[in-house]
DNA sequence: TCGCAAACAATTGCATGCAATATACCCCCA
DNA sequence: TGGGGGTATATTGCATGCAATTGTTTGCGA
């Protein structure tokens, strides 16, 4: 069987290498929608473009602060540091632009946007309105959910808490979003996944661990315990109740 | 004031050029933040990249039904089409690829994405939970709305019911669109406007008019008149309901 | 007639080159 | 010393070219 590696395979391999950030690998099993000769492609190496690895080490620069905020990134200079030429670099910021996570300056260079508090909260409620989704759902279905779903919720949840005990508000962001991954998977639906693993979400969402060893620290681990255990048990109510409740918390400490 | 042109203005524009389609035009001053010295500059003859033109002219294309779902689009005929180079338009098609509504399959072309019944749903799924964040802060705020913003809103209502007495299911979708954009900017959260404009809402909305016209025709209309007429009145509470209900009720009817 | 394989054509992915232009620097002058 | 103007520099935006790779077609054999 040649043609296994099927090529629209290899686009929504693309897709969700470009949507998705570092840690958080889905199985691309899940996307596949139409096509059913689908595999996990043993042999291909994972053949990225030049472009995906880009947009990728732009997003993942920022994350482990290789980049700052309202750095310049000149496409020469990437074109030089990943060792291509511009063409990929320009197709990757003009990528990132839409997602709203660099801006671009003409004859002066690109640079990553920066944000106010007030645009952080209204980010906040605006991720607070789709998660709350994800949990309402990922709370009805936990019941019929298998059980490597679980066991990935209750490791995700346990890495959370490391990240806090260690004091580490970067690693805490991170596994938070992770932990809101897993939910959505579970919750089946996966626009949901693909809207929360736009670039610009993730992205998003690395700037809160600015704002967030605050005064409110303790009370930020009792929250998402409360909605795990609620997801856990399937209280949809509850644990939708959770959610907002800790979201609607942490928008009014951050004003 | 020679710096009136704040090159961060015209990159806000850019970006908003970039996320909105063709019908739908916000107001540029209300996207911009933090500076300050923003007009409608009118100098500039509103300069816009080719790679702009080709998202917009991309979308608007398939909005107006010149593209097909799963067409196959070719980037040296677009180039033709739009009397450029390839690399504009690999740089628009880059944008359309992370936004989710084409595909690209290796050394055959891109096409314009194709979404089943299931995947509807599930988008339907979260645009209700964004939109209903819209919904309950324009509630909230439309006592102290602007006159400008409310003559919008009545009038955009005005237009919802011209498109559903014509029996146009693509004029009346595309006018509910519009009718949220104008929600969400009374609403005041410019990340859920910078959200609902990005291309693959606007491009899924398009794609829910086929499923539309169905036999909850006159049930639609009278659902928004419910949401318009309580966003009006302030009752948030109702207003959120009422929007919920309808969006319910929408997906049932899908499935 | 059907299956299969090899050659062909078409298309992408990427590199490179050049013109337009915004920014920054420097020098001059007050 | 501070401000203003002109030049130089740096960078983008876009066009073009080429190689790699895929889909398609055609021809051959069973």
């Amino acid at each position: 069987m040649i043609y296994s590696t099927s090529p629209s395979f290899s686009m929504s391999l693309k897709l969700t290498s470009l949507s998705v950030t570092a840690p958080i690998s889905i199985d691309p099993a899940l996307r596949a929608s139409d096509k059913v000769d689908i595999r996990q492609e043993p042999e291909k190496p994972r053949e990225v473009s030049h472009v995906d690895r880009l947009v990728r080490g732009i997003i993942d620069g920022f994350r482990e602060g290789r980049y700052q905020p309202g750095e310049r990134l000149v496409a020469a200079d990437l074109a030089a540091q990943f060792d291509v030429s511009r063409a990929p670099v320009r197709e990757a910021l003009a990528i990132l632009v839409g997602e709203g996570v660099v801006e671009i300056k003409k004859n002066y260079g690109a640079r990553i946007r920066t944000f106010s508090v007030d645009e952080l909260v209204e980010i906040m409620e605006v991720t607070e309105a789709a998660l709350v989704l994800g949990v309402r759902k990922c709370a009805e279905r936990i019941g019929s959910a298998s059980h490597e779903d679980v066991a990935r919720l209750d490791q995700s949840f346990a890495q959370m808490e490391a990240a806090w005990h260690a004091h580490d508000a970067a690693d805490f962001v991170d596994s938070i979003y992770h932990f809101h991954n897993i939910i959505n998977a579970i919750a089946g639906n996966r626009f949901l996944e693909f809207v929360y693993q736009r670039p610009h979400f993730a992205f998003f969402n690395r700037h809160l661990a600015g704002a967030l060893p605050g005064p409110g620290w303790q009370e930020y681990l009792d929250s998402y315990r409360r909605v795990y255990q609620t997801i856990r048990e399937g209280q949809v109510h509850a644990a939708q109740a959770a959610f907002s409740a800790h979201m609607q918390w942490a928008i009014s400490l951050m004003k």
